[in-house]
DNA sequence: CGTAGTCGGTTTGAAAACACAACCCACTTG
DNA sequence: CAAGTGGGTTGTGTTTTCAAACCGACTACG
């Protein structure tokens, strides 16, 4: 017979990543947003282009529903229609998907990238990241955590 | 019976994005890089820090290291103990750790962000995408496809 | 020496997620 | 009225994920 234990500690780190990856991390979720972005707001049309199963789609787009990403939306009453659109949440995931997009052209994939962005400056886009109060590209080295968390 | 229907269209569409998440797109590979950026190399650190199963850890970590994300290194000969570190291409995983960062806080979280950075130029860091090009900051509708993929 | 603890995992057995095809309903189109 | 179409749900297996226990090599304690 054995004594009962103390449960195991578990202190997983608090913090917002892993908040962001409750909602996004997961197979599907980011390549939904993306062909929201790609303004393919239908189910039809989300499914094929991700690959996703249209069953842990259908649960997917409620989850991103449920956690404000996402709205769905009747674009005709007969026959019932919906599709979906990102709310401003969903447009503010931009950046991670830049970020993302280039990291994958960078170390996944060799060769060329088979969807580019042009920027309004007239060149190819890609993303940097920049620190929001002095406006320079982040460098390695040049971030330190702030003590009082 | 049934005749052999021929398969299901599918063509989930050919994208960078999607490289990059077939490497870290599961709920667990994006927390185990931000570890490493927090300098816990350590197979038990990482499993508490992050709150994912040891198997699955393991999993990942190997899946990792073959993808060249992260590299595993011996660290003590007897008794055997390894640990793991960024590669080039782990550490360029920061703008993605960022941007995450920064919607999880603004999106996902309401409250303070528990784990803050600072930026050398004196300021707190938060991540905004700029085009690498022309160093502007990235605004809504800059954007366009390059009709030639 | 014996016992406990650490480290980096693997094994086990059950639950959840996933994949795929089929089905459904309210229409529209031919 | 038969054949789509759009937006899903249902059913049926397969694969992952999970929590917890276990393991082998070693160290530290008394």
């Amino acid at each position: 017979m054995r004594m009962p234990t103390a449960p195991a500690e578990k202190a997983p780190r608090d913090c917002t990543i892993a908040d962001a990856l409750e909602v996004v991390g997961d197979r599907w979720s980011l390549l939904v947003v993306r062909e929201l972005f790609y303004a393919q707001r239908r189910f039809t049309e989300i499914a094929r282009n991700t690959g996703a199963p249209r069953d842990i789609l259908a649960t997917r787009l409620r989850k991103l529903v449920e956690h404000g990403v996402i709205a769905r939306e009747q674009y005709s009453r007969r026959p019932q229609r919906y599709e979906y659109r990102l709310t401003e949440a969903g447009r503010a995931l931009s950046p991670v998907l830049l970020t993302l997009k280039r990291w994958g052209h960078e170390y996944v994939r060799d060769g060329e990238d088979p969807v580019r962005f042009d920027h309004s400056c007239g060149h190819e886009f890609m993303a940097e990241v920049h620190c929001t109060a002095c406006g320079d590209a982040l460098e390695p080295g040049q971030l330190t955590l702030d003590p009082k968390g």
